[in-house]
DNA sequence: CCTCTAGTTTATAATAATTATAAGTTTCAG
DNA sequence: CTGAAACTTATAATTATTATAAACTAGAGG
């Protein structure tokens, strides 16, 4: 499976068919017409974050004709070529997050709602050794929050 | 069900068998065998992560008598109380941490390993406004870690 | 344009972690 | 001691997710 870095997946109300298209080839995936929808359901606005079972409701009070299995699928897809990054915040489900960029999350443990923090409001300083032979992969900050009463 | 922060977990090889008894009432909870082999698997050396599974074939091979769904129940009993801490780090599954000081982890992407960072190895600077009426719950900050090559 | 085939979709079954149920057992206050 | 509430546990149920396999489709090459 093909991988490209910095795709620009924002995309608007009247953007090209063929633009899309060509987005999705870009990532090594067949322009299918469920992964058309489920491309501008996920970047038509701002950032989202996202559950499989979500997705497929919107997508369904769309209009939209697409099963479960194929949101499972896509949503793996992207998440694999780059599209999508999975946040872990409940033990119950996944979170996929539009923005791959670095930043981290608040999450509310009071309504399971998920917020992005800019990557310049929070800083990490990384003094800890890595086990040998080791590098980093990834550095996931995630600030539980809860109502003040 | 009570709450007891402070309660002094450790326990080594020759600690009564009333010392445990106590401390499990002493955060509410009844001192079944079951819960007291559960604690004595859990807080006899250092810190440990676990899962349900891992505890139970862990049990099991010691000769303990113990069912999944128990370890499943103590677990959580544990964590209500504040005697375990869970850690996401695999959306497969929940690990549990005899360590809840505050402190962050590495993971290890290849195995699956989960190492404690101590406290003061690493340093987040939290700049970030909260939503409004919010408070901070918890910080959990993890670092995924893979082989070099 | 056709055609063919590898890539896709999808209904459905399977899996895996966890929680619920309910019947039997144990703890422990009185 | 005794009884009620708490606990354990075999088992069923639930939930999120992945696998299967049959039907469909995108798109490369004629």
């Amino acid at each position: 499976m093909v991988t490209m870095e910095n795709v620009n997946t924002h995309t608007n109300q009247n953007e090209s068919h063929q633009t899309l298209t060509d987005k999705l080839r870009g990532v090594g995936l067949r322009a299918t017409r469920q992964r058309l929808d489920i491309w501008r359901l996920l970047f038509s606005g701002k950032d989202r974050h996202v559950t499989a079972e979500s997705l497929h409701d919107e997508a369904i009070s769309a209009g939209m004709k697409i099963s479960l299995a194929t949101i499972y699928n896509a949503l793996n897809q992207f998440t694999d070529v780059g599209l999508l990054r999975e946040v872990l915040v409940d033990p119950t489900r996944t979170y996929f997050d539009t923005n791959t960029s670095s930043h981290h999350h608040f999450f509310n443990i009071d309504n399971g709602h998920l917020t992005d923090i800019p990557h310049d409001e929070i800083n990490v300083s990384c003094l800890p050794t890595l086990p040998d032979g080791q590098i980093i992969d990834g550095v996931d900050v995630l600030i539980r929050i809860k109502p003040v009463a």
